[in-house]
DNA sequence: GGATATCGTTAGCTGCGCTAACGATCTCAC
DNA sequence: GTGAGATCGTTAGCGCAGCTAACGATATCC
């Protein structure tokens, strides 16, 4: 990742603009296309990625969750308690802070995930499919683009953030 | 990225099923960012989308509009109806057609779609000035290529292997 | 004129986002 | 200890968005 170069360049707010509208148009219509195949597995995608969460992010509490999720509390709670009566995560309370509780996936969500997972990826696949290597590759760095502006609208400092979730390990831990 | 070496025309399924996941992720964020911008002008997101189809596309009835958004009809009604109590659209009989009704922008709704497009564009420059020229070049191009994957998603595509488009391994209960 | 199709609306359901308020629990000062 | 305050998760209640089903109004076709 070429960052730190620091060019201090004023690009035509126009510009920005277009950029900035087509971004937000093209997620919207992206969300309600993957809605469809995640409809498929009966997981809207609120809880599909707060799932998503819990099984590559480990055991977290309610409110953790909630601040992956960018999501206030009550919020969380609701979504945690779908999944839960579908059984695809857990509830358990801290044994030393009986404020706390920690959300895990079971085995049942672990498999709803992956099989979801494979759904959009059988979708996209003929989607993506049609890009060539250079195309996707540009793709990819494109999406990597879109996480980092994200993370940084949120205050994140997209330099150097979590020394501990940047194995180069086939993990989803990009939330 | 040392992964896929050798292989032409194949990219590994684990592959696109990292970037479909980041992307899935990625909008979801986004649009969640971008939201906190848009309450300011009082206006949801798919309720601006759909008035800047309204702005721009110039009028249309409300089923052209509800397909142009990817949403049935009776969710295109009410986000309607909310858009005219507002002031921002207004809704006109077809002359000809009785059943027909267009849509047209008002005046307000331009000058509100303008400034909330505006703060868009503000939030998202601070965030995309950090990054340099060729970056934003290829942020650019990422979102053509986003937009041309949603377009083919979405089935209009160049009928291209069409036919072949569906492998029927996973049957995906359309609701 | 009568059957059929199309368009937009209404009714009713589910789900997600929020704030406000509350009980339970932990922490800390005293 | 004990009471004050902070923190955590939940509940209650609001609004909005998505859907299907069903309905009236209109257009079209025979």
């Amino acid at each position: 990742m070429t960052r730190g170069h620091g060019t201090r360049h004023r690009h035509p707010p126009v510009a920005e603009g277009d950029l900035a509208d087509q971004l937000h148009s093209a997620a919207i219509h992206l969300l309600r296309q993957l809605r469809k195949e995640d409809d498929a597995s009966g997981l809207s995608a609120p809880r599909l990625s707060a799932l998503s969460v819990v099984v590559f992010g480990g055991p977290l509490t309610l409110g953790g969750l909630a601040r992956a999720e960018q999501v206030k509390p009550p919020t969380m709670t609701r979504i945690v308690t779908g999944l839960e009566k579908d059984g695809l995560v857990n509830r358990k309370d801290d044994p030393r802070d009986g404020r706390l509780t920690h959300i895990e996936a079971t085995a049942k969500g672990r498999k709803i995930l992956m099989a979801g997972r494979a759904r959009r990826v059988e979708k996209l696949a003929s989607a993506v499919g049609r890009l060539n290597r250079s195309e996707l590759a540009e793709l990819r760095r494109g999406v990597q683009l879109v996480v980092d502006v994200v993370a940084s609208m949120r205050g994140d400092r997209p330099e150097r953030r979590e020394a501990i979730a940047r194995p180069p390990r086939i993990r989803e831990e990009q939330k």
